[in-house]
DNA sequence: GTCTATATGTTGATAGAC
DNA sequence: GTCTATCAACATATAGAC
């Protein structure tokens, strides 16, 4: 016996697969509703709106990102922690290069709207830049604030340059270089 | 007694101002004939289409920089050019900020779509990649490709975290921090 | 060259049968 | 809950008068 429904779980996988490969506005909810096997008119029944879909997928991500940063927290050492964490980017590199960050590209779209969204998005980042500075902070370094800061801008400029130049190698030279950077200190 | 004609002028001003601030899909072309003072149904005399005029913005866009980077090059020393590159974004600081990165966001954006000037935004960044790395190959810097990947994507992650936490010091900060990074090599 | 009026297509969203 | 049919708004692009 199936799920009651597992509708709105479908549009919201297919939405944020769709808004990070296509763009938000380069998405239409028909794509969503063809990638998800969920019919157009019905799509409206789950969400009332596509502010309410990107507002899903940003929840979602939001909880991947906590899921992330707990599993990553087992680790004892923060510095082993960050390690880990650029080890999984390193990962992800050809999806990076080929569609940018699912969260930096996301938010430099939105930002440029003037929907309330565009502040959940950004509160990925800020979520993101609070958990790298708090690893420093846990490290015991003064300047936690600027390692924080400085870690966190590389990641996503390595994002924008790689998706650019369409070239992975460009993440896993950067991510190495930030590996050993933080070994180091 | 005026130009013969400045509006194709204008269009390409006004289009790169709501590119850049409103972004590229959220832009229409009744939109720019406004801000431009040009009629909507004469806009199409001098762009056939909507990506003749992004293309057109793009042009721009490089020969500003290449503009900007003949200014830098005055500087005999390639170390000042580089701090001066740094300084004159620092002064973009609060429109970057609240835009974000003109050529960044921009690349994000159309590398989404299917069209062929994604390719003309791209090359925006290898050019600046490129410059940024020459002035360290003429440092006589042997890793001078790693040090040109290292500040093109410093400067574009912090275009990205600054844009999302809507704070101009998180610029000043990296900015500085480069500065004296490029100074001390 | 300039501009009004409009064709054409797509989108987000809704109404209402089942 | 599900889905078809469709509305209303908007966007790009064009036709053709001036």
């Amino acid at each position: 016996m199936p799920r009651v429904s597992d509708k709105r779980e479908k549009l919201v996988q297919s939405a944020g697969k769709l808004f990070h490969q296509v763009g938000f506005n380069q998405t239409s909810i028909a794509d969503i509703a063809e990638d998800s096997g969920v019919p157009l008119g019905n799509v409206h029944y789950y969400f009332k709106t596509k502010a309410d879909l990107i507002s899903a997928v940003l929840d979602h991500r939001r909880e991947s990102l906590k899921s992330w940063y707990e599993e990553l927290e087992k680790l004892p050492n923060p510095k082993a922690r960050l390690v880990q964490m650029l080890t999984d980017m390193e990962a992800m590199k050809h999806k990076l290069a080929k569609y940018g960050c699912p969260v930096g590209s996301l938010c430099q779209e939105l930002d440029k709207e003037r929907m309330p969204v565009a502040k959940q998005a950004d509160g990925l980042i800020k979520m993101q830049l609070k958990w790298i500075t708090d690893q420093f902070r846990e490290l015991g370094k003064k300047d936690a604030e600027e390692l924080g800061l400085r870690l966190t801008t590389a990641i996503h400029g390595t994002g924008v340059v790689a998706n650019a130049m369409k070239d992975a190698r460009i993440i896993e030279c950067e991510i190495e270089r930030l590996k050993s950077w933080v070994r180091k200190l």
